[in-house]
DNA sequence: CGCGCTTTGTGAACGTGTGCACAATTGCCT
DNA sequence: AGGCAATTGTGCACACGTTCACAAAGCGCG
């Protein structure tokens, strides 16, 4: 289930503030979803909630991780170090959370050597060498369009599994490769649509991605 | 639907190739889905397709803009000149989709004045104004997840109806706001989850909000 | 001019995710 | 010890999106 991040960093923030017990209504109420969903979502784990009272925030954490497999690192490897590939490298928030920036990788000579969020910038052939030595299963394609689907080839033929796709093209890949794509401008274009068709009443929130609601501010 | 910004991509793209005219078939195949799927979905725009020939790439961009609301541009404003505010505003694609950036603000007097992007960085106070006077409809929030929820609510104070949040948070909005939720940590979990049932069988795609799929590389 | 090939549009079956409602279970208070 | 309030876990109905399969419709060729 693709809510399992959000309770997760919810309950992380929880047990941040020594709350250590949560009902499935308040945990809903923080993620923005309906109660049922969460207890639905969370008896998939295994039922280790406690009637009457509700979860351990510290136990569920502790079985999100391991069901997101997130038990130990996954190094990422960047490939581009534009504008959008600094920013993610220097980001810090991937370290936080558990996906350590292995590496970042630039076609152009001129990008190589320089540093950023401290890793230093080395060229694209180096990828192979990179992904072998860090273990590094995910990839990160931050280039321009019409290097995308090269930079997606490169990584598999390096080993990695999974491809976290910035580009607004979609990739090919073998069979067995995960891919997820983020597009900046299909999220604007979404939010167009709604906004465009905002004549008759002002109406509600946004279906599919998100998770947002609630009232006032 | 979400599936109609990939198809207009793609339709573009074909058109920049002169090619005027695209069955489902194809399109499906480019947009990484099922055929049927992209026949209901544009039969949902009316039936703008001719039986044993396909569909008029030009036309079928202008309806499927039509529908999204894409007939004119929307101009965004960034919330949040740090690293991702930074490589947002800088990238460029925004303004060529249709999304030109009217301004950048952050509450630190130490980045404003600074020139990203082509746009100068002003104070978060100057936000209701850049809003009126530009038309601006859509915010993006690019601070830490601290300042996220403060950020959403001066948006909606100076008039904004959409919001596209890159912080880690679920923002609370009035009724009416629409909000879109993009969440690289949570790309990476997802990732991290399919990456770790990998063991019984390299195992098919990735569900969702992807698009992906495909053979060979 | 008609026949066959191609492709759309859509009815219908199917699977999945969502939400309600309630029984089962636990803790607390008296 | 017993009853009451709170909360989980889940069966069920429903709505939505997906896919198949096929009839309707247009084009080109003989």
């Amino acid at each position: 289930m693709a809510r399992l991040p959000v309770y997760l960093r919810i309950l992380v923030e929880q047990g941040d503030e020594n709350i250590d017990s949560i009902s499935s209504e308040r945990l809903a109420e923080l993620a923005g979803v309906n109660a049922a969903k969460v207890r639905k979502d969370l008896s998939y784990l295994g039922s280790y909630g406690t009637r009457g009272v509700g979860y351990e925030v510290a136990f569920l954490v502790y079985q999100i991780r391991r069901e997101l497999g997130l038990t130990h690192d996954w190094p990422v490897v960047i490939v581009g170090a534009g504008n959008l590939g600094q920013a993610l490298a220097g980001h810090g928030g991937f370290g936080e959370r558990g996906f350590p920036v292995a590496g970042v990788v630039d076609i152009e000579q001129a990008k190589v050597g320089s540093v950023i969020g401290g890793v230093r910038v080395r060229h694209i052939d180096d990828l192979p060498q990179i992904v072998q030595s860090r273990r590094v299963s995910i990839g990160v394609v931050a280039t321009p369009s019409a290097a995308a689907q090269d930079a997606a080839d490169r990584l598999v033929r390096a080993g990695c599994t999974s491809i976290l796709n910035f580009a607004p093209v979609v990739l090919a890949v073998p069979h067995g490769v995960s891919v997820r794509k983020v597009d900046l401008a299909v999220e604007l274009q979404i939010l167009s649509y709604y906004e465009q068709r905002r004549v008759p009443v002002g109406l509600h929130a946004v279906g599919s991605n998100d998770s947002s609601r609630g009232a006032s501010a």
